[in-house]
Parts: structure tokens; C-alpha cells; sequence
DNA sequence: TACAATATCGGTAACGTTACCGGTATCATT
DNA sequence: AATGATACCGGTAACGTTACCGATATTGTA
């Protein structure tokens, strides 16, 4: 009841015989090609502006090289970070003359693992974009013959262009914060291991505690994904121990909040009861008052599609890798421990 | 340097040769047609494994009809309702067999007239999906052969297929609440005059003032259009009223917070000096302690892609229009006004 | 005036895929 | 053994667009 008009959609053809032009002709007027001249171009326009013309998508796309499109592939839309990239990747794609095809399977079951995202990075890729951006990619290859910039990648893929954060150094400063105001028993909740982030901000956790001479207690260093769910558990177990730690490290500000919740589950409070650091600065830090390390996550998506767009322009790049440097934002989650 | 393997795709072509077969059979096995032998299905598979081919989602979308991908279009990605309205959607992608493909030319200055939105709408629903969500539109008509179905539309907008709160009942409950309170004086910022929700939550206003026998002072009524910057706006033209409103209903929680920054600059607070109500219910009206009107926004997205669905599939619709019933959620941004 | 240069256009061949139709084999049935 | 049904497969024609080349009209130049 609502597909009736199943007529033929308007063509280019369409608008060719109606304008009394060819169809060449119609698609150089489409495309702002020179060579035709300004009456038959305004007539031409007239006509597509009265029938309500607009150019297929998939046949120009199947045609042409250049498509003024960008893909940004994600394997979830619905948590904080990755909407904080959506957020910079659309500042630069409004900034420009591409415009931006999200492209998600809703559900990290259909699109977590490496033959689906290797599916719709080609998909889209080969099909229909100048150029896509992938954020957290699992795999770290793809035979695709357009250009790719990921957003926190792999440890084993130096072959991309990417950027990231200075992972080690933000990790850095947070364990220096809070070995600053005292804290000696620092628990560490960490992060998806395949990816380079994850790592990255093990190894400042570590080496930082090396530097200020505290043996490290692996007891102390619990695993989880960047997910609030294992924030909770993380953090759980982090509290049960006998000896709780004074602070706990949580990798990412989705596993913070996890914290949160079991915290106040167990009848914990922060600061009082042990001090919490978080990594990232999602914007529901700031109303939780969490301490964390700004990675400025927006921007990351902003440079990566920059990046993308000077790639697929061809103009040269300084760097295949792109580093924002993070920064320490104290709020009101930690505080001095003494004794 | 990058783009150097510039070594055309594999197509559908290549794999038939490399199976001897026809493009036919593995068009066939492609789309999991019944005609083909057990046989040559598993070894177009593996060459198709093999070679790494990926069908062209333009090609595909040119021949064919069923495309499983669905579309929404939104005019900007990066502000909390419609991040919302995505949550939901993409459950309802996952859950399905459609994959989702989110448009936007991410800035209002590119996408938020009726010409641009008609622009995006056409050339995704034309192209390349099955059809399209649109949010909070502006234009009333739209000449596409596919679904279209809409979350918060116009006013003059009876056909298409949409989905809304009970904006109109939330309102009025919104507005007891506060007149329950003791308020009298009731500023109202109102929202994006041509959507429907924006004029029903007016009335909603107006007619319970008018039911609870107060009389109705145009100086309380401003306009804003759903963004924070308006809600400031509107909010200390409210609160520089020389007689200041006791209380106020900013018709979004978007605009609710604009008041909240505004306030916290006069030096004024919530609820002590005034009280505050919102609509929407987004995260961060949680975390500011904003009392809202839950209009369950994630589910109106569920239930746009489910009708939707639905529609594609050519199963009947109860109804053309799906209404979402609103919450009133009480915290603690307002307080009882005595004298 | 004659010729070259330029501006403007049209025709045709792709792009990679699927729909459609028809053609063989193979098998069961009588 | 002949016939019909069925399973499987291949060839061809589109889908709507742009790239490419060539054709014509117009203008400029000597």
C-alpha cells in the first residue's frame, strides 16, 4: 500500500530527452565539466531541477574513479568513543568536499571478527568510497587497492597510515599523578590486547612504577576489553583482594565507569574509600568527575580523515603515522593517599 | 606512493574463470540461489576465498533490487539525540538481516534545507538501499519509489510513515508536575517550529496552564530550535525578566542544559533559585540531575527500523504511525514553590 | 577568403553485476 | 526405449552512468 508507484525512477536519459540534449551532454552539466555552454547548461538544469532528477549513486559510482565519498567503518556505533569520532570525522567531512557514509552491522557478533570487517571495508571500499577510515581494526591487512587510515590499530600493522595517541606517555603521566600524591598500590585494569593502545598504555603503566622503584604485583594488573562490563569485573576483583590497592588505573574511561558502578555496589566511595583514573575523556567523565587522560579523541577522527582526504588528493604526507599528544585532566577522583 | 597497486579489482569475471564456470553459476552461488550442485558451489567458494573477490556493491545495486542495506539520514551526527535515535537503530540492524548505512553531510549549512536533505534522501534511496529513515525532516515530500519512514516530522506531514512520541501528553504531564510543585510562573523555551513535536509540546504547555486556570503571560513563551545555544539564549532572556519565572520548561534537555550553563554563569542555582524541566531524556540529563520527560528516543529508532522492516518485506502495517508513550523522570532540578 | 583553432556537442563502449531464458545432462516413469 | 521432469548451468541483455573519441559549428587569424 505504500509501494504503488512502482514506476522507473528518472534517468539521465530522461532529462536528456526532455532537455533535447544528449545524455553526454547531461552528465557533464552533473559533473561541471567545461565544455558545454552556459544556455544549454542553465536549460539542462532547469529540466533536472523539474523532474526532480538526482544522479544515481551505484551507477556513477560503478563508472567513475572519483565518487566524493568517504567510508567510516566501525564495528559499533552506540558507545562514547566511538561517537567521539563520528563527532571529528564530521567536522572534517563538513570542512570539505567529500561526504561521509557511515558503515556498521550493528553488532559486534555480526562485524567483530576479521572476515566480516575485511567484508565491509571491501565492500565499501571497492564499491562506492574514494577512501575509508577504520577505527580499532582487527585485522591488519586488506587487499584493497584504495586508501585506508585506521584510528587506533594493531600492534603488527605498520603498513597503514594511522593515528593515535601518545598512548605511552598519557599512561605515563597518569601512573606519575597519582605515585605523586602517594599511591604505591596501583591496580591497572587493561585493555583490548590486540590493539596497539592497549599496550601501549601497559607499558607506561609498568615502566612508571619502575621508575619510582615500586616492584610491581602482577596480582595487581587485572585484563578486560574497554568495555564497561569488564570495568565492573575488573574492578571487582581488583577491590576483593585482601590487600586492596589504594588507586586503581583503569585503561579506559568505559571500564572507569564500570568502576564506578561496582564501587558503589560494594558501598565504596571515590575518592575516599581508593582513587580512579581513567584514560580517554568520553564526555560522561566529566559529569562523573573522573580524573582521566585526555586523548582527544574527536580530533583523532578529525586528523584521520584529513589524512584520508590529502591521501586520495594525492598530495603528499609528512608522516604515515599521526600522534596527538595526550593530556592529564584532573577532576575530583583521586586524592592524596598518605601512610 | 600508497595508491601504487593500481591493478583493477577482482570481479565475479575472474572467479568464474579460475573455477571454469560461468559469471551466471557464480552470480548464482553468490546470492545463494537453490540451482547450483553442491559441488561447484564449494569450489566457486573457495576460489572466491581464494582470490580474495568481493562482490561491487554498485554493481550489485544497479541490477538488482534487494539490496539489504538501510539508510538514515541524519542532518548532523554529533549532538546526543541523534546519537540516541542511532543506538537504536542499530539494534534493530543487528537484530535483522540489513546492514545499515548512516548518511550525512556533516554540517546544517550542507544538509539542513529541503534542497540538500531531498538531494541525500534520493541518492540514497535510489541507489543503493532498500529504504531510508530520515530524522526530523524538513521537507514534507519526497518523488522515490522506496520506504520512507520518519522520526519527528513536520507538521504537514501525513504520509509517510513515522514514528513520535506522545509529545503532547508529555508536555501536560510535565506541566502538572510543575504546577503540582506550586509554580505559577512557567517559562517555556520552545523548540524547531515546522516539527510536529516542537508544536505539540507548546500546546501541551498552554493547555494545562489554562486547565489549572492560570493565565497564560507571552513574555514566558521563547523560541530556541532544539539546540544548546538557543537554550541559553532563551534562558536568560527568561531570567532577566524583571518578574524571573519561578520555574522553567525548556521543550529539549539539549536546550535544558544551555539554562544550566547560563544559570551557573548568572550565579543563580538548580532548584534553589529555579526550577528546571526538560524533554528527551538524554544521558547527560542523568548525570546534570535534570527531572525530564523520558520520550525513549533510542526506542523510537528501534521501532523506525522495525516499520521500516517491516515495510520492505511487504508485511502489513497496524498503523501508519507508531507512538511512543512518554515518561515523566523525576530528579532533582526542580523543588515545591510556596508563597 | 581560406584555413586553423576552439567551443560545443553526440555516439558508443564500457563498468560489474544479476535477471531471464534457454540448453544440456541426468534421472525416473511408463 | 521413449518420454517427461528435473537439476544444473551458460549466454545475453540489461541497469544508469561516465570516459573517450570524433563530429560539427563557430570564431579567430593570416
Amino acid at each position: 500500500m505504500i509501494l504503488e508507484q512502482k514506476k522507473r525512477s528518472i534517468t539521465i536519459r530522461d532529462v536528456a530527452k526532455n532537455a533535447g540534449v544528449s545524455v553526454s551532454t547531461v552528465s557533464r552539466v552533473l559533473n561541471g565539466k567545461v565544455d558545454v555552454a552556459k544556455e544549454t547548461k542553465n536549460h539542462v538544469l532547469a529540466v533536472i531541477e523539474d523532474l526532480g532528477y538526482s544522479t544515481n549513486l551505484a551507477a556513477r559510482s560503478m563508472r567513475s574513479q572519483k565518487k566524493n565519498l568517504i567510508g567510516l567503518i566501525m564495528p559499533d556505533i552506540a558507545y562514547p568513543y566511538a561517537i567521539e569520532i563520528m563527532k571529528g570525522v564530521n567536522q572534517a567531512i563538513a570542512e570539505s568536499e567529500f561526504d561521509l557514509l557511515v558503515y556498521t552491522s550493528g553488532d559486534v557478533r555480526k562485524s567483530g571478527h576479521v572476515t566480516s570487517e575485511q567484508k565491509y571495508i571491501t565492500l565499501l571500499a571497492k564499491s562506492i568510497s574514494d577512501g575509508v577510515i577504520v577505527v580499532a581494526p582487527v585485522a591488519s591487512d586488506y587487499q584493497i587497492d584504495k586508501p585506508i587510515v585506521s584510528i587506533d590499530p594493531v600492534m603488527k600493522n605498520p603498513n597503514y597510515p594511522a593515528v593515535h595517541a601518545t598512548n605511552y606517555q598519557g599512561s605515563v603521566e597518569a601512573m606519575e599523578y597519582l605515585i605523586g600524591l602517594g599511591h604505591r598500590r596501583i591496580g591497572f585494569i587493561g585493555g583490548r590486547v590486540e590493539l596497539e593502545s592497549a599496550n601501549r598504555r601497559l607499558s607506561g603503566y609498568r615502566n612508571a612504577l619502575e621508575k619510582a622503584g615500586v616492584p610491581i604485583d602482577e596480582n595487581l594488573i587485572v585484563s578486560g576489553d574497554y568495555t564497561t562490563k569488564t570495568g565492573v569485573e575488573g574492578g571487582e576483583k581488583l577491590l576483593l583482594l585482601k590487600n586492596r590497592p589504594t588507586a586503581i588505573f583503569a585503561s579506559n574511561d568505559q571500564m572507569a565507569m564500570g568502576v564506578f558502578q561496582i564501587a558503589e555496589k560494594m558501598g565504596l566511595n571515590i575518592p575516599e574509600d581508593f582513587s580512579l583514573i581513567g584514560f580517554d575523556n568520553i564526555p560522561e567523565s566529566k559529569y562523573l568527575g573522573l580524573t582521566t587522560v585526555d586523548q582527544f579523541i574527536s580530533q583523532m577522527g578529525y586528523s584521520a580523515t584529513q589524512m584520508l582526504i590529502k591521501i586520495i588528493n594525492e598530495v603528499p604526507l609528512e608522516d604515515k603515522t599521526y600522534r596527538i599528544k595526550t593530556q592529564l585532566v584532573i577532576r575530583n577522583s583521586c586524592r592524596k593517599h598518605s601512610e
